[in-house]
DNA sequence: TGACAAAATAACAAAATTGTTATATAATAG
DNA sequence: CTATTATATAACAATTTTGTTATTTTGTCA
């Protein structure tokens, strides 16, 4: 029996709050680009309804390499990641300078 | 004496249109972000008006760098570099998965 | 044309990211 | 509580990107 129960994001916004690293860029104005993407990448998934095991799946990586995409911390992002996971969901990926 | 004349953008972009690969990428309807990428750092690049040796020296690199990421050819970016001259120029970095 | 400035190309070591495995923590259902 | 599912963390080799130097091509102007 398939379970396609997830958290919700609210539960993991509350979950998130209790980092303070993400708590400080959020309270930044001029938010960090590096948590936005992390943020942008989680709710690709929810929308797609989808554990990071399922999303890993897609990609042809392990859960592991979703779960560090969507860490707030990480900061090792490239366009060829975010744009072969743009395409695998079909969307297209936007860069600009604002 | 200092030279502050630079290729306008019409300029540029006929050159570019030399090239076989940039024609083919603008002629998709869903473009390459790459190479999207490659005209956004120009744009801010002739915004700011500076030559790749002026601009380069702003992030303290050498000009041969600013010339790789202009490239419309380049797929390396990461969002650490493009992090860096954004904020550099006082911008802010925008990704999003449309 | 020649001299100079701007931009592009190439090659390589150093640094950073990715894929991977193993393992740990957290949440949920029973 | 226990079993199971979901997510997070850590470590390391393989791959990729960055910084760098050298060189070449292109454009401008006298």
């Amino acid at each position: 029996m398939k379970k396609i129960k997830l958290q919700s994001f609210e539960e993991w916004e509350k979950k998130k709050l209790k980092d303070p690293e993400f708590v400080k860029a959020c309270e930044e104005p001029d938010d960090d680009p590096f948590i936005e993407t992390a943020w942008q990448l989680l709710k690709l998934r929810e929308k797609m309804g989808l554990t990071q095991k399922e999303f890993a799946k897609k990609l042809h990586v392990p859960q592991e390499a979703i779960a560090r995409l969507e860490s707030p911390r990480y900061r090792g992002y490239s366009l060829q990641t975010l744009h072969k996971i743009a395409s695998t969901f079909d969307k297209k990926l936007q860069i600009r300078f604002i």
